[in-house]
DNA sequence: TAAACTGGTTACTTGAGAGTAAATTGTCTC
DNA sequence: GAGACAATTTACTCTCAAGTAACCAGTTTA
């Protein structure tokens, strides 16, 4: 399901846990949603529109009537919905942290050998990092954020690395992943997907799945080419598995 | 005289292709030296300190009066050795795009297969993310620097990744690279190999050697464990070759 | 030793952008 | 339709940092 459509927060490896108690769901016989309805729509409008700015030009070069502007409204309105600049790096970093961290559950949760979750993991990971919160997460760097929250970003920020890390601890063990220091190996392949975030662009050549997929099975099949491998499935395709 | 220590700029893969014309290299004994050469001296002081900042705080937290106070001298003094604040960073990640280059070119000048190339150009990329202006190259966006210039500085870019990916796909042509779109892997080479200059700390448990070898090693030879290679060499050691 | 230059300082101007106060318009409820 | 409260605006303040002007101390050169 590709993560989705920015403005309607909480979408990947959703379900209530984390989000605080929503009333039940729109449908579209309901009359003009409430009043708490809009104000979180808005706000939350307020967030991706300041993600979207922040990644293409930075934190401190995006100023709030920037934000304001593009959203057709004036700066003091953006007050209304949040308390200043700062919040709204956090609430985004936060979203996209919380993103991530949604979809790693999910993927533990849905089971599977080491290798399938770790595959899930990258796949999330990397769809998060391909948007709006995503790609606020991995440009934005944490010293931009000042520290009552920085600490709060890095724990979480160490709890997905520590995740990534433990999933490869376990392939090794288990001998599916090949002997290595898990956390160079995590860090590895965080980064390699991190970059998407980089140099992806909607319009350029390439869909973001193709990238994706491309990049996982890079970074599990190495550079180097493999002897094609003797497992019975990958015979007739003639590739190793990916 | 305080703006101190130049802090030798120039480092990892250098040799005088490049560089302005330098004199001939100073002794011990001669004379101080001359006026010029204090001048260059200073002005390199002034972008590697620069670069330092921008690295700890981000471009645009980071004030000239910060630059100023660190090398003990006021604001004014640095508009002696530089235009403004937007050619320092110019000439930051310059520097760092320039020692790559010159670095990757040494390694084509080296010789040996497309492999050996392949190593050694991710190795200066590596080093070169770990110091100074390196990490300005990867940190900074290219958002952050003005029009003139960016367009200059995303030729660059091109420029190396465009290195990496002739010699992916010339390792695919000759079957030691394993079938893939070389520009995705190339991407995916220097996303991890980047990445280290976002969480690298000197003082951190780790050697920059340790982790750069490590993330070479997990990139070429990828996470899935692969069977013993028949090579004759591989025998002894167990593993496969890296 | 005086002129001229080099390297630096103090003291300023200026502009941009974060944040606020208070007035204004719109909408819902009785 | 009159109040009450929600949502936005206009019109400000204030701070911070980039950049400049003008001046001063050492050093070199004639």
């Amino acid at each position: 399901m590709a993560v989705g459509a920015p403005t309607t927060t909480q979408k990947a490896g959703q379900k209530p846990g984390r989000a605080r108690a929503q009333p039940p769901a729109a449908s579209p016989w309901d009359r003009p949603a409430t009043r708490q309805q809009q104000r979180e729509a808005k706000r939350n409008a307020v967030l991706t529109t300041a993600a979207e700015l922040f990644n293409e030009r930075g934190f401190h070069a995006t100023s709030l009537d920037d934000i304001a502007a593009r959203l057709h409204v004036t700066k003091p309105t953006l007050y209304y919905y949040v308390k200043n600049k700062d919040e709204i790096l956090l609430a985004c970093v936060q979203k996209g942290l919380h993103m991530t961290l949604d979809g790693i559950e999910a993927s533990r949760q849905a089971g599977g050998d080491v290798l399938d979750q770790l595959r899930a993991c990258m796949r999330v990971y990397a769809e998060i990092v391909v948007q709006p919160f995503g790609m606020c997460l991995i440009r934005v760097g944490d010293e931009e954020v000042p520290e009552p929250s920085r600490t709060e970003l890095r724990r979480m920020k160490a709890e997905i690395d520590l995740a990534f890390r433990r999933l490869v601890a376990q392939g090794v063990e288990q001998g599916a992943i090949a002997p290595c220091d898990p956390k160079i190996m995590a860090f590895t392949i965080a980064g390699a997907l991190s970059w998407i975030g980089r140099w992806y662009q909607p319009d350029g050549g390439y869909a973001a799945d193709q990238i994706i997929e491309q990049c996982i099975a890079a970074l599990m099949q190495g550079v180097l080419k493999r002897p094609p491998a003797r497992t019975p499935a990958a015979r007739k395709s003639g590739r190793t598995p990916n």
